[in-house]
DNA sequence: CCACCGCCCTGACAAATGTCACGGGTGGAA
DNA sequence: TTCCACCCGTGACATTTGTCAGGGCGGTGG
């Protein structure tokens, strides 16, 4: 028998870590080398740890899963990425995969399939649900444009248009604007509704 | 040695309920009976296989978990209820209660306090992170009148007052009452941050 | 009984929002 | 180079939204 292969754990809910661990251990082939709970955490672990696959979560503070991804792959080149995530939003299947991660597997996908993915990472395989993938092709990339993604997500957390100018530095007429073109891309017919589809569609990730 | 303790897992990711089933079977005297993905698959399955401890999610499609709790200790008393939530809302802890859980466990506890939480449940203890006891008790219960938190709710999807008044059977002005009631009681400048706030208080449960 | 409260509605008003047309600037692609 | 898309801004406009002051209705409790 050959050597286990060494996971990395990631994910911001301790007792959901802690379960998937348990889950992974009851494999034979596998083992749990690193543990950690905020994604600025994930590249200083995999640096003393040396996991063959990390399975990390898109949603975590300090740093989200899909900027881990970048950040580990380019620190530590052999180690493979699973991402694992709550929601199956299309955009962030293409952003994990532009980031470069392996695999990119929902949380309501049987448990039993895990540790295959595992294994499928780990042997160079790519791993991705193929609904989802489907789904990513049919909504294609993000239609917004940088300054309108930015807008819309200062929008998220419910301000005024003066307030969003000032945090943005920008005048009111073109935050409107903006706005406005971000209405009318997600086919939404308000500012609220916007932030909804935007969200869903993962165009709002990064800070 | 007694009886294991026989437990019930609700939670709709099943890679989240297959990792808690692996976590929770580690420990000797706990076996798990039954799984279900859906609140209105709750109380079928306790029904079937009679457990002592019932772990539910509040976020689950069909009945959420609050209300299942309320149909379970309806349906088979004898079982006692631990809620296991990933958001750790002063207002879930509080309906949980009234619904009659019996304790009430966020998702970022340390995985090896469950088991025990489990074991306290169904010795009869309350089970209550105290720091959130305490939020609660901070924040009271809900302002929001019953109307309010229904066109609050409404309100989530984004429409407009014509849409809401439409869908409400009532009129615009008295949506706009309501919605300006809500604004009001909140502390929040919009009607989106009405619902954002309300949302994150957990003022929002109920279909 | 009457006061009170929540609910529903009206109408009107100021403020915020969404839309449009326009111009100037920049940088990449044809 | 010339185009074109994106960015930033202006100003004006119709619509929507939030607020306020009222009034009527049905319960509950002193």
């Amino acid at each position: 028998m050959t050597e286990p292969i060494k996971l990395l754990l990631a994910d911001d809910q301790a007792l959901v870590r802690g379960a998937l661990a348990a889950l992974l251990s009851l494999e034979p082939d596998l083992t749990v080398v690193a543990e950690v709970g905020r994604g600025d955490e994930v590249v200083p672990a995999a640096r003393r740890t040396r996991p063959d696959v990390a399975l990390l979560d898109v949603e975590m503070p300090g740093l989200d899963g899909i900027a881990a991804t970048t950040a580990l792959r380019a620190a530590v080149p052999g180690c493979r990425v699973l991402v694992v995530t709550t929601f199956g939003r299309p955009g962030y299947l293409r952003r994990a995969m532009e980031a470069g991660a392996n695999g990119f597997v929902v949380k309501d996908t049987p448990a039993r399939q895990l540790a295959d993915a595992v294994r499928r990472v780990h042997a160079g395989l790519r791993v991705v649900d193929p609904t989802l993938a489907a789904e990513t092709l049919a909504t294609g990339p993000s239609p917004l444009t940088e300054r309108e993604t930015e807008v819309l997500r200062t929008a998220r957390g419910g301000g005024t248009v003066a307030e969003l100018a000032a945090t943005l530095h920008l005048s009111e007429g073109t935050v409107r604007n903006h706005l406005s073109a971000a209405i009318g891309k997600t086919g939404a017919r308000n500012r609220a509704d916007a932030v909804r589809v935007a969200e869903e569609n993962g165009w709002l990730l990064g800070e």
